[in-house]
DNA sequence: TGGGCTACCCAAAGCGGTTTGGAAATGATT
DNA sequence: AATCATTTCCAAACCGCTTTGGGTAGCCCA
């Protein structure tokens, strides 16, 4: 059933039909609801191809995944950023339209997208610092919004970022007030836009309290299991270790606790342990008292959020670049103590 | 740069330059050359809504993820199966459509998709014993490729899975070889199809070698860390604890590790585990030696296959149901080892 | 009575491609 | 030289909607 038959079968001409269906004031409330109903009882809808072609607009959000071929890892995250994003997509109507492409193919990507007029606006992924795609996606004219920011860009963009300098400085300062002094930092990788900024939250912390700081501390990397292991275990096999541990994600959490564990040391007792916390679904921290100490911040809500602020600006061009800092949470849980007093 | 206007600047027809630009033969060698020269040069890209319109295509596949209230989790192999499966669609020329839904809304979410045209054809995920998408999706007549399977379903359908049941069972056996009896299985929500066959093959292999079942040791849930940890608690404080582990995913196999290293039991010496592996980017089971034995089977060449297929269908309409079966590998880890003997 | 509004509806022109059904030119065949 | 098939191109229809630019009828008011 498309419109041209909707409408014959009215006795009415396209055009009313289509006005009834989507609102215009120009027709008869009578018969807006004998359309409304006829629409209904022969279940109508309206071909997206079409509208999309007469309308001009994709009704369409492009999210890029870059694989790429060296460090090949799906950003964890991502997944419920999506889930996050797609509720927004559908309760406004708009499709979510996934590419995947090869890291060298990003730019080209991009450009496609907009030559090809498939989709309306992008949203920005694991901006680093620097990054290229801002004043890429500002040269094309595609409107977008980065989840994160990219230190060092010109020009001025949107984004929605968590506030990982501060949060990781006030986990920093708790682990200090519990006395600790030697404190490991297990980053992600130091490129990562966001990974710079927890960086400097550990660095101001560590100095306002007049701590030196101890490059062999300090790690970077992709955020896996087992680079969380092998870095506790560098850490902690040192002459002077480390007696409490900052880092990236609960995954890291994860490999640092199978070091401590290897070397019968007990969380929150002889090491303690603070993780952000990125609340994935299939990675709770904990269930009602957290495992780990966390800076807790919902990616999912981030991707609700950061759907939003798109929509918006697509829907109303021209308008000025709009950014929204989240805070993260500070939950205490099960992996911070005092500082062992040394024995 | 539009058709039309490439067209008029090379003094021909849109028709001709639109034939030239697809391959078709019925245009001069010479003129096409003309034609790809001129549609590079000013980088024409024809328009996706147009092309879409006229061909009735939508040369874009939808993946339907369904986020209930109840257990609002995101399959965490999501991501990684979506990453091969896009790969397989930039290839070929498709793009990806995400659909977030709550689980109530799915159905009516595939009429829409097949109704307004956006999507040529669905993967279906996380299917469950007598799945009703399977016989809805026939119903309207949407091509489709199940990954997994869904026991109890009357049509037949095309499907793309790994031989779960076997795959528990050679683990089963694996372990009842090392010597270990009282083995418990940590199994996923045991209405999602993957879980009954693994459940299957599980009580295959202890029937087969006249072990009894002991409910007591069988647990069913959502996949997480804490349920792991939960569940191997509850096992290991019984009068008559387990000696052996086998589950369902890496991060169960997390949980249950602490469970363990909470009691002071080592991996592989006290307590044997198998668990199966996605091969879950993020979550690499170690690097060279895996830390758990594992069966393993790359969700995302799964996506990648499942695409094929699915594309397939699309363009070739009649091709009878395919059906895929992956066999996934019995890697030797760390965590497995002889029972121990009762002291 | 006629002019001006308003309310309601319609025909037709897009949107930017693909595809159908020729037409003209060329070459081969009789 | 006439016929016929081939090659190469084109005009126009079409995909299914939105939107522009009227048109008509009814009402109000002078």
């Amino acid at each position: 059933m498309n419109l041209k038959e909707l409408a014959t079968r009215l006795g009415l001409s396209t055009t009313t039909v289509s006005r009834a269906l989507n609102g215009y004031p120009e027709v008869n409330e009578e018969t807006r609801e004998r359309v409304m109903a006829a629409a209904k009882r022969h279940n109508y809808r309206p071909n997206a191809r079409a509208i999309r072609l007469a309308t001009g607009r994709a009704m369409a959000i492009g999210h890029v995944i870059t694989v790429s071929s060296k460090h090949e890892i799906v950003n964890p995250v991502f997944a419920d950023f999506i889930a996050g994003a797609g509720e927004t997509y559908s309760r406004r109507g708009y499709d979510m339209l996934l590419s995947v492409v090869n890291d060298a193919d990003e730019p080209r990507a991009y450009r496609e997208l907009k030559s090809r007029g498939t989709v309306d606006g992008i949203i920005v992924h694991a901006p680093r610092a620097n990054d290229p795609r801002i004043h890429l996606l500002h040269e094309i004219g595609l409107p977008f919004v980065v989840h994160g920011r990219a230190t060092g860009a010109a020009d001025p963009y949107s984004w929605l970022d968590v506030n990982n300098r501060r949060s990781f400085r006030r986990a920093a300062e708790f682990l200090i007030d519990l006395g600790h002094r030697r404190i490991a930092l297990v980053n992600g990788l130091e490129f990562m836009d966001f990974a710079i900024r927890r960086r400097a939250g550990y660095e101001e912390a560590m100095a306002a309290r007049g701590l030196p700081l101890d490059p062999a501390l300090m790690f970077s990397d992709e955020m896996t299991e087992t680079y969380g292991y092998s870095a506790a275990c560098r850490a902690l096999d040192q002459a002077d270790p480390p007696t409490a541990f900052l880092v990236s994600s609960l995954i890291i959490a994860i490999g640092v606790r199978r070091a401590l564990e290897e070397r019968g040391l007990k969380l929150g007792r002889d090491v303690s342990l603070i993780t952000h916390d990125d609340e994935l679904s299939y990675l709770r921290n904990g269930e009602d008292i957290p495992i780990f100490t966390a800076t807790r911040s919902s990616v999912r809500e981030a991707g609700r959020q950061a759907a939003e602020m798109l929509i918006d600006r697509i829907q109303t061009p021209g308008l000025p670049p709009q950014q929204r800092m989240l805070e993260a949470e500070l939950m205490v849980g099960l992996s911070t103590g005092p500082a062992p007093t040394r024995g």
